[in-house]
DNA sequence: CCAACCTATTCCCATATGCTGATATGTCAA
DNA sequence: TTGACATATCAGCATATGGGAATAGGTTGG
């Protein structure tokens, strides 16, 4: 087997990171591929194909407004990532318990403060 | 160019399923090799291979106990995950704002009831 | 009808993948 | 030293990728 299709699953789909730039400008509200492009200085077929993987795992949608389609984001597809760092929140931020840990490590070598 | 490398990112690197599993696992403390093979059921290759390009991107890091390697979660690593999918954070939660877009639509097209 | 415009699709390529099977490295026990 | 165990690494394969260039599809305006 190779790699998982990015069309896969939300984790596939956003590794890409010209994608994640498409997902951040869509966070800002509804925009046509054009403006996409003039955006980030991508190729339009590449935006159009990031745009189809986006689409296919429920990331964006998609209206048309006459010769132009104008992409939206669609934040409930992001929740499988966030559902899935939450458990690690917690420990992501503690700093706290490895500075315990810091500091029960130095205790435990005889507690002795150099020189 | 291809795919980028599952080692360039951590965003590349938690796209495969099985380094997740890997992830969670290690999420309930440190554990050798061979215990992850045993919990996961994936053969020992592979579960080295995951680990090395956990290790890469600094999510795991390893130390050597006897003839076993105790692989530790290192949380920090998941910061740029968690810090790229906050911003969108209220957006995935918000059933709300979508009410309100609809509502907003209806009056748009004339405020109709319907009939 | 035609031309201009915006988007989607197709073809081609080098590249990196995850998996399998086999083997190398390193550590403990006797 | 020898053998058993734990882990890392290597070779080979089918697969899907992202990018570029070119083109097709659909919409608007004259």
């Amino acid at each position: 087997m190779a790699r998982a299709a990015t069309t896969s699953d939300v984790f596939n789909a956003v590794a890409d990171v010209h994608r994640r730039e498409i997902l951040e400008v869509l966070g800002a509200g509804e925009r046509a591929v054009g403006d996409i492009v003039d955006d980030l200085a991508i190729a339009q077929p590449q935006v159009s194909n990031h745009l189809r993987v986006l689409r296919t795992v429920g990331l964006v949608n998609c209206r048309a407004d006459g010769r132009r389609r104008l992409y939206r984001l669609q934040p409930e597809g992001l929740r499988p990532l966030r559902d899935w760092v939450s458990p690690f929140e917690r420990m992501i931020n503690d700093r706290l318990d490895r500075i315990d840990d810091y500091l029960g490590e130095l205790q435990r070598r005889g507690g002795g403060h150099g020189t």
